[in-house]
DNA sequence: TATATTTGCGTAAGCACTTACGTAATTGAC
DNA sequence: GTCAATTACGTAAGTGCTTACGCAAATATA
């Protein structure tokens, strides 16, 4: 299998997955073996019966680390090989309580002896290797216990992502994706406004010269976002213009402008950011709110796609 | 998961089962955070055919240890998706030949950073465990590869019920096993007969006295089956009545006592063994080839379920 | 005490594989 | 060259799990 020394780790869970079918496979058999009339399936089940008697189908989930429906599924099935016997719980009307049947408790022997067996085989199959799978299996669920996969990578691919980004002020060779990346996100949710043509045409004499900023975020030096600080007067700035190409989401880059803009804002002297938003757009309210951005009743806007206002005091 | 514990190994397969779940559920997440539109159940087919391009559909089975339906399988996603092509072979019309597309291609870029966030990812994971679990799982395949499970743990049954059963001469306390156990077979695939009754209800006069010999197999102390030699005269012994109980096979115990029973016809100076039987009894057939039988043809027979005939030279 | 919420569990459907089976193309035997 | 055997692969159905959902019983809340 020579797949997987070079697919590295990215097929890990392919690989488990043979692994459990494989042995799952021979368990079958050694169940026949004995002569038991026996799924692999039904073990966790079966073992927790023969050790603490009747039992609850979530009490048994909960235990053999499975889900209810599962249990469910055993359950009939074993019922019906009249291993077990399902009744209603007189304490909890609600409760279905599972136990070994006569014909249930005379496979204890024959499987007390298998497991001998079993054992025995898994010993000296264990014995050929350096590593042990048991452990190493212990090792990575305690591990995985304490941190998810999943959350690892992404941590990683932050670090990664965040050194790649880079936020600069505006400058005249940014005008054209400073329209665009506007124009882009504004027609896949709106429709343009007269006010946003005015602002994304001449953004130097909407926005720069009443002594706002416009900044630009660039992923591996491709401008991919940017967003822009109005002055309202009386230290009130307004965010807008905030935007993000679709191709390059998830990536942080809203947050790290976002955390720019509110540091801009404050360079410029700025003593309270304020911004208009339409509830339909939930990850970029999700952002603002992470921003520290808190909403805010009342006045008026000028922009027919707004239907909620934000401010944050700097 | 302290239930994995108890169990010891008798669910290992259920417990990686269970890890390839979350495992696999983890890199989902991770394909989505890059943003790609990608299911892990994929990554095999896509990483082979990004290394190797085109390559038919069950080249890729066997290159990633997978059976060809999940191969064609993953191909229709995939290309539902535009990721793939499929063509038929001009070498080989039988052939299906799949192959990146344009957009297949493009997730190249992409997929290499994952790999390499999922890498780091791994690698923070496992300087975690003492235990390597890539090394295990790979000791372990290679040690299944060598010898299965299921050989190993059906060895050390074998041993053990070997070393459970005795063979012991008839004595008349097992007269009446000796009658209930041929019965039992007897009557289970055909009629009981004349003969039958003459013999089994008075074995000492019909086999013993004119120099026979009966074996009996007990296993734990239980008699589970039986044997005759039925001496025919001129070095030749008759094998009949041999059965074992229905609840005890699977214990090898018809092979000790046919092991037995030639022995035992050895040691009464005999030269040849015969025996009859039905071609219906495929076990019992493979048994006595198993022996050192072979097929003859004639002779006349006295029982009426008899429609094949076997000797041994001793 | 009524009512909303939570809990237990069964059914249905989905997922990542498998085996079983059928069909068409190729190869081998004579 | 013909015909049987083999090979490639698609579809269908099964397996061992999951999530989604709905109903009824129990519990919390007012």
């Amino acid at each position: 299998m020579d797949f997987f020394e070079q697919t590295g780790v990215m097929a890990l869970g392919s690989r488990l997955r043979q692994l459990s079918d494989r042995i799952t496979k021979d368990s079958a058999k050694t169940y026949q073996m004995q002569g038991l009339e026996f799924e692999p399936r039904w073990f966790p089940v079966f073992f927790v019966l023969s050790r603490q008697g009747a039992t609850p189908v979530s009490v048994l989930a909960e235990k053999i680390g499975q889900s209810h429906p599962s249990v469910s599924q055993i359950a009939r099935q074993m019922k019906k090989s009249g291993l077990i016997r399902k009744q209603r719980s007189k304490s909890d009307g609600r409760q279905s309580v599972l136990a070994l049947t006569e014909k249930g408790q005379q496979l204890l022997g024959p499987m007390e002896e298998l497991y001998q067996h079993v054992e025995n085989g898994v010993v000296d199959l264990l014995a050929e290797t350096d590593h042990h799978i048991w452990q190493a299996i212990n090792d990575l669920e305690k591990a995985l216990d304490r941190k998810d996969l999943f959350s690892r990578v992404r941590d990683f691919k932050r670090a990664y992502d965040e050194q790649e980004v880079e936020v600069v002020d505006f400058a005249p060779q940014y005008r054209l994706d400073f329209r665009n990346i506007n124009v882009q996100w504004i027609e896949a949710y709106f429709k343009m406004e007269k006010e946003d043509y005015k602002t994304l045409d001449d953004p130097e004499n909407y926005i720069l010269k009443p002594g706002g900023a416009i900044l630009m975020a660039l992923y591996k030096g491709e401008t991919v976002g940017t967003c822009a600080l109005i002055n309202k007067g009386e230290g009130t700035y307004e965010l807008a213009k905030m935007g993000v190409l679709p191709q390059a989401r998830g990536k942080q880059i809203g947050w790290i402008l976002g955390q720019a803009a509110v540091q801009k804002a404050r360079d410029l002297g700025g003593r309270r950011l304020y911004l208009e938003s339409n509830t339909s757009l939930t990850p970029a309210l999700k952002l603002y709110y992470k921003l520290g951005f808190q909403r805010i009743i009342g006045a008026p806007s000028p922009y027919e796609r707004s239907d909620i206002q934000m401010e944050l005091f700097l």
